[in-house]
DNA sequence: CTTGTATATTTTGTGTGCAAACTATTTGTA
DNA sequence: TACAAATAGTTTGCACACAAAATATACAAG
């Protein structure tokens, strides 16, 4: 089986490429696509809690965990413990990570426009919503 | 932006639910998705630089350096310092690397295929031929 | 021949990914 | 109440991914 024709291979070599043109629009801001979309995840559901955030983008506890632990010293968001549960951690955006949310937004918004110029509307629909089935 | 409708985002996640799957069917070998495919590209130009390899694999050489360094060991290649050129090394597989491939060959066809197994053949064609164009 | 530049590969440092083990806490149930 | 099982989160260990620096070698211009 020729690699071009393999899904896995395929799929992987597409997502790095993606990450690494993403990464060069997050470069000026200072943060990673993994840390953008954390960040994204959050702004809709601010206040939840790690397990929850993790769910939303789609991240690994363990993985989330070093997310965070770097994303709290840079001062976009805050762990609080839960009041009724004390195994819990609330995940609460700062002032600062509210703010930059919304960069990241129109920054994402671009950065996907551009990544798939090449394609048609109707080619990026169908990629998109073949991507989201699997 | 919606993350579901952020290319970056479903790339990320549909190549990781890809190498999650792909890892499993490998576990009993003892491989790693990137191992397979490095050994399948080697297997189409045996004998071929650590560059080319890298070219062929789309993998950085850095991290070539290390997928080697444990497949060496494992006893599946070997390096072999060019005779012309002292800073390239050629890599061949062994005996039990061409062996190996083989099985590789057939376990991906058949992971593709179950992976896959949802879409029509039309949409596992549309789908491969557009992450080609990114 | 020598010097400067380009190339091949490795090393180093940081950031995911993820399985497995671990800690702390909660919940279900006898 | 006591205690097993479940849950939330962290830690550990290993494997990429990749930028940047380091090393070794080749090659080209003077």
């Amino acid at each position: 089986m020729r690699l071009d024709n393999c899904i896995f291979y395929l799929l992987s070599r597409s997502a790095r490429s993606g990450a690494r043109f993403y990464k060069k629009q997050l470069e000026e801001l200072g943060l990673t696509p993994v840390q953008s979309i954390v960040l994204q995840a959050l702004a809709v559901q601010d206040g939840c809690t790690t397990s929850q955030l993790g769910k939303a983008a789609e991240l690994d506890n363990a993985t989330l965990t070093g997310v965070l632990d770097r994303l709290c010293p840079a001062g976009y968001l805050e762990r609080k413990a839960s009041p009724d549960d004390r195994r819990t951690q609330h995940i609460f955006l700062t002032e600062r990570g509210q703010e930059i949310t919304e960069v990241l937004d129109s920054l994402t918004e671009d950065a996907n426009a551009r990544f798939l110029a090449e394609l048609s509307d109707r080619e990026r629909d169908d990629l998109k919503a073949l991507l989201a089935r699997l």
